[in-house]
DNA sequence: CATACGTGGCA
DNA sequence: TTGCCAAGTAT
């Protein structure tokens, strides 16, 4: 970086002028901040502003969160993805009930130590909600630091993260939270991923890879995903008006959601009925296909239509409007959605 | 250290 | 259409 004796002063100037609205940031509520950094993990802020003020309307403080059980708690999660981020959130801020009398701790060690909250998290929280001077490196802050310093370290490896943290210590001011917050709106809404806007950029003027001209070759990230593909067969069973839905393993992918039975692609109908113990008959032709995307894996659904026949365990059979007490990932409730506009 | 873990937006 | 990317963490 060139120049860095002003560097923290003209973002902060930055920030305190192009300040976006959000609901967190009405408030230094450390349990509010918390909440917001955990569902900002791996997602943008368009996408949580609409769940954030969901949640806190229902689960307004600790002691609401902690009182509520699991099952109710993930439904305001439904379609966010990373749902083991909700779990771990709610199991920790039951131990901040149980353990520290229901306040949550503004050690940054004993807050590190709570399920779910890593580096990131820590960092953000502490320097938020109590100014704290401790780094918050998340891909913004790889990516802005990257090209101040036209520095080549690949950011696909965990070191990284200890590296780009030394480089925000050594311009960290006394505004810490802000400062933390101000890196991260740069490289949200400045120093973006691809065409940064770098003619409005408050520290232009320090940064190497501007002058340099490589700007688009930082950060340098070498590590591909490699995606896998599975294909299966899904079944929509009819049971007098009602259809069956099960619950996955908990454990693993969408862990503990609720799904309409899916079977690898070339099972055999009568394997299928073996396994759901069930007399079935399965239409002949998928209603609908779908491709779902994860980020690592790619699924090709065909989803059937089938009716259980005979005397049938009626358990896990619900009514339509029953799945609003479900927990269903996005891939069902679009086979839901077509299902029922055919109805 | 490498991999699993969701979803939506964008070019 | 496909791949990349987003305020990461657990194992």
């Amino acid at each position: 970086m060139k120049d860095n004796s002003n560097f923290s002063k003209h973002l902060l100037d930055w920030f305190y002028n192009n300040k976006r609205e959000m609901p967190w940031r009405e408030t230094k509520d450390p349990y509010k901040i918390w909440l917001s950094e955990v569902m900002l993990q791996q997602t943008q802020v368009n996408t949580v502003r609409p769940y954030y003020l969901k949640f806190i309307e229902r689960f307004p403080n600790i002691e609401t969160l902690a009182h509520a059980e699991i099952d109710e708690v993930s439904k305001y999660w439904e379609g966010l993805g990373y749902y083991s981020r909700i779990r771990n959130f709610h199991s920790a801020v039951r131990e901040v009930r149980d353990t520290y009398n229901g306040i949550v701790p503004s050690d940054p060690e004993k807050f590190l130590k709570l399920k779910g909250v890593g580096p990131y998290t820590q960092g953000a929280v502490m320097s938020i909600a109590f100014n704290h001077k401790v780094p918050a490196v998340d891909g913004n802050v790889y990516r802005v630091f990257s090209r101040l310093d036209n520095d080549d370290f690949d950011i696909s490896k965990p070191a990284a993260r200890r590296h780009f943290e030394q480089k925000v210590m050594r311009v960290m001011p006394d505004a810490a939270g802000d400062f933390n917050e101000a890196l991260m709106e740069l490289g949200a809404t400045v120093c973006t991923p691809k065409a940064p806007l770098c003619i409005f950029c408050p520290v232009m003027s320090h940064c190497e890879s501007y002058m340099e001209g490589n700007v688009t070759e930082r950060p340098v990230k070498l590590k591909k995903i490699k995606k896998q593909t599975e294909h299966y067969k899904v079944l929509v069973i009819e049971k007098n008006g009602k259809i069956y839905i099960e619950r996955r393993p908990d454990n693993g992918l969408l862990q503990s959601m609720w799904q309409f039975p899916m079977f690898h692609i070339d099972t055999h109908p009568d394997t299928i009925e073996e396994e759901l113990n069930m007399a079935l008959h399965i239409e002949s032709t998928p209603f609908m296909s779908l491709k779902h995307q994860f980020t690592h894996l790619t699924w090709h659904m065909d989803v059937y239509k089938a009716v259980a026949i005979g005397s049938v365990d009626e358990t896990n059979f619900i009514e339509i409007r029953e799945k609003e007490g479900y927990n269903f990932p996005v891939s069902m409730t679009k086979i839901f959605k077509k299902y029922v506009d055919e109805k």
